[in-house]
DNA sequence: AAGGGATATGCAACCGATTGCATTAATTAT
DNA sequence: ATAATTAATGCAATCGGTTGCATATCCCTT
C-alpha cells in the first residue's frame, strides 16, 4: 500500500482560519500566456478540417459505427490537429444520459465528516463508478427536508442518471417523493415500511445486534444496555429490535432503564451511564453502543464511577471508527460494511441504469465483530 | 403537487423515448398514460400550454428579464400543471456553464479514507459549492498519473466549471498539463516550483513546523527528531525545511540519525523510533511526527523500550486524528485546516468562474497545535 | 456485365434550452 | 392627439453532438 503525498488528516474549524490570510503576491492575470492555452473545437472543425461531414466525426468518436479505415486516419489527424475532445454536456443532451450518479450529504451536519462513515461510503461509490466509467455528483443538503429537494432537483434536471440517497428518517418521506418522480434511485439503509419495494441495500442491523446480544449472553451477561443514537432513524429501530430478538433469545429480562439514546455523542454516552445506573444493585454489566463516539463516552461515565473495563463491565462500540484500537481498553466493536454497502448500491444502480429498468431488488450484507479487551467474560 | 396521470401529450423517461425517437413535430402523436410518475415536459410544452413563445417561458424562469405579471402567472401555471423542470443539461449547453467543480480522488490509495483528510476536504468543499449553488463532480482515478488524465478530461469535456486538485507529487507534472490547457484549476498544497503562478492554497507547514520546533526547544529539548512521510511529496520538504529553520532558530544542532520517514504508517514510526535511538546516549528527547499514525508508531516503539512519555521523551504528532484524544498519554497534535482550506479553495475557484477569469492568488493558512499530555519539559 | 447485398458516408431533424434583434404594445412626453 | 420612449414578446439562430434514413460505393456472384 502506497501511503498518500497528500493526504493528512485533520480537522479543524473553518472559522479559525478564515480571517488569518496571508495572500502571497500571485502574478496578475495580465502575464498569463495565452498562446500556450489549447482552442476548444467542436465536431464540425474537425469535419471542415477532415473534409467529411460532421456525423463521421461523431461516429468516429462514439465508435461504434463503421467507418472506412482511411476516413478514420483523417478524422483522426484532423481532431489531433485541432485538439478535439468531444463536448460531454452536448453529447449528454442528444443521449439523453449523463454517465453521472448523483449523492447527497448533508454537509451541515457536523457529525457526518467525523465518523467514518461518510468516508467509506465516497470509497464504494467510487470505486465501482470510476470502474464503470461512471462520475459521482455530490450536492450538499442543509437538512433531512432539503434532501429530497436536492435529490429532486439533481434528477428532474437530468444532471444525473440516477441517485443515491442514504437518509432513512423515518418522519421525512424522501423515498416517496422521490418514487412518485419515477426515477432511479436506490436507498442505503431500509426504506419505511410503505416502501417496501424501492431497491435498497443495508447492513443486517438487526441479526448482527442480536448476535452480540447473545454473544454477551454467552459469556454469561444477563443485564445488557442498549445506547442507540436517534432513536427517529431506522438503524436505531432496527438495532433495538435486533436487541430484544437476542434478549428473548437468551431469555432474559429487559428492564426499561437499560434502553437509552445517546444520539451518537459522546457526551450522550456518558449521560446514559448515569441514566441506566440510578440502581446499582440491578445496573447492566455489559452496554452495547449504536457507534463508537457514544462507547467512549460511556467508557468515561464508568470510569467515573470507578468501574472497571472489562473487570466489572463489558463494552461493544458499533462501526470500528479509527480510534477504537487506541482506546484503553481497545474497544470490540462491531464493524458494519459500508464500503461495501455502498459498492452494492452503485452497482445496482447502475446495472438498472444500463437496462433501461427501474432499480430493483434488496440486498443485506453482514457486519462481523472486531474483538478487542473490552468485554470479558461474567463471573 | 397533483401526479398527473392521463391524457398528457408525453415524452416520458428517456429510456422510454429511446425507441422512438424523432417524433415529426417534436410531440409524440399518442397519448400515454403514466401511472403516478412525473411526465417531463419541455419549456416547448409549457409554451404551447401557456401560448405563448418558448423564449417567454425561458425568461420567466431564468428569471432576469421583464415579463408581465400576467403572463408569469399564466407560465407558472402551465409549468406546474406539466411538472415542468428546465434541464440542467441543456442549460449548461446554452450558457456553457455547469455550475459544477470537478474533484478528483485518488480512490485506489487505502489509505485516503482512513485519514480524516478526505472527509474534511469534501466537508469544505461541499460547504461552499452549496452555499454558492454548485455542485461537486467527483471522479476516481487510480494512481497519480491518471489524476490528470481525469482532471483534465473533466475539463476538456467541459462537465465541469473548473476543478481543484489536491495531489503534489513532485514527480508528476499534474499542474504544468493542466495549465497548458488553459483550465479552471486551483491547487490544494504547493505547486511545484516551475508553476508557482498557479492559484493554491495551503496550510503553511513550514512555519508551522518551526513553530513547533521552538515550542520544543523552549522547553527545554535540544535533541528534537524529525519523522517525515514519503521524502518525496512537497508537505514533507516543507515540513523538513521548517525543522531546520526552527533548530536554527533555537541554536541546536542537528544530526542526520534524528531524519526519518515512516511513508505516513504507523510501522514506519515504529522504525523510525529503531532507527533514531541506535545511541540511546545521543537520542532524541523530543520527536515531531508529519502524521498520527507515525506517531502512534513512535509511541510504541518507545514504550517497548521502556522509555515513558512525556516523563522521558515528549511527541508531537499531526493532523489531530480522531484518534489522538484517545491515546495514552493523550497526543499533542498539530491541527492543519484542511477544511478551511479546501473551502478558500472552493471559493477562490468559484469567484474566478463567476467572474470570467483564471484563478490565481495564493493562500496560506495558519495549523495550530492542540496541546494535550504528551509533550513534557525537558528538565 | 448486370444484379444483389454490404459498407461507408451524407443529410437533416432532433436533444432542450438561451439570447440578440426585431416587432408590437403600452406609457409617457410634447 | 401624436411622437417618442420603454416594456413585453416573438423570431430564429445558436450551443455541440447523435442517429434514422437515404444515397452512393464497393465487392461478389452468376
Amino acid at each position: 500500500m502506497i501511503p498518500m503525498t497528500v493526504g493528512l488528516p485533520t480537522r479543524c474549524l473553518p472559522h479559525t482560519l478564515a480571517d488569518r490570510r496571508f495572500p502571497l503576491n500571485g502574478h496578475s492575470p495580465e502575464f498569463v500566456v495565452v498562446n500556450r492555452s489549447f482552442v476548444v473545437s467542436t465536431i464540425r472543425d474537425v469535419a471542415a478540417q477532415a473534409d467529411v461531414h460532421p456525423s463521421t466525426v461523431s461516429r468516429v468518436f462514439s465508435g461504434n459505427a463503421q467507418i472506412s479505415e482511411a476516413t478514420r486516419q483523417r478524422v483522426m489527424v484532423a481532431a489531433r490537429a485541432l485538439n478535439f475532445q468531444p463536448n460531454a454536456i452536448a453529447r449528454s443532451l442528444s443521449v439523453r444520459r449523463t454517465k453521472t450518479i448523483g449523492v447527497i450529504v448533508p454537509h451541515v451536519f457536523d457529525g457526518y465528516f467525523a465518523d467514518s462513515f461518510f468516508p467509506q461510503l465516497m470509497a464504494g461509490l467510487l470505486e465501482v463508478s470510476y470502474a464503470r466509467g461512471y462520475r459521482l455528483l455530490v450536492g450538499g443538503c442543509n437538512g433531512y427536508q432539503d434532501e429530497h429537494v436536492q435529490a429532486l432537483d439533481i434528477l428532474a434536471t437530468r444532471q444525473a442518471d440516477g441517485i443515491v440517497v442514504t437518509s432513512s428518517r423515518l418522519d421525512v418521506d424522501t423515498v416517496g417523493e422521490l418514487q412518485r418522480h419515477n426515477t432511479s434511485l436506490v436507498l442505503i439503509g431500509h426504506p419505511p415500511a410503505q416502501h417496501a419495494d424501492v431497491a435498497w441495500v443495508d447492513a443486517d442491523n438487526r441479526t448482527a445486534t442480536r448476535h452480540i446480544i447473545e454473544y454477551l449472553a454467552g459469556l454469561g451477561h444477563r443485564r445488557i444496555a442498549y445506547v442507540g443514537g436517534d432513536p427517529d432513524s431506522s438503524v436505531v429501530k432496527e438495532r433495538l429490535e435486533g436487541y430484544h430478538n437476542g434478549m428473548a433469545a437468551a431469555n432474559l429480562a429487559v428492564t426499561e432503564e437499560w434502553i437509552d439514546y445517546g444520539y451518537f455523542a459522546e457526551d450522550g454516552g456518558y449521560q446514559a451511564v448515569e441514566r441506566t445506573r440510578r440502581d446499582e444493585s440491578n445496573a447492566p454489566t455489559a452496554y452495547y453502543a449504536a457507534n463508537d463516539l457514544m462507547a467512549i463516552g460511556i467508557l468515561r461515565g464508568l470510569r467515573e464511577r470507578g468501574i472497571d473495563v472489562p473487570g466489572q463491565v463489558s463494552l461493544v462500540g458499533t462501526n470500528d471508527s479509527p480510534e477504537a484500537a487506541h482506546l484503553t481498553p481497545p474497544l470490540t466493536s462491531l464493524r458494519v460494511p459500508y464500503r461495501a454497502i455502498a459498492a452494492a448500491a452503485a452497482n445496482r444502480l447502475i446495472d438498472a441504469i444500463e437496462a433501461g429498468r427501474q432499480p430493483d431488488g434488496q440486498e443485506l450484507l453482514e457486519s462481523c465483530l472486531i474483538e478487542r479487551e473490552s468485554v470479558e467474560r461474567k463471573v
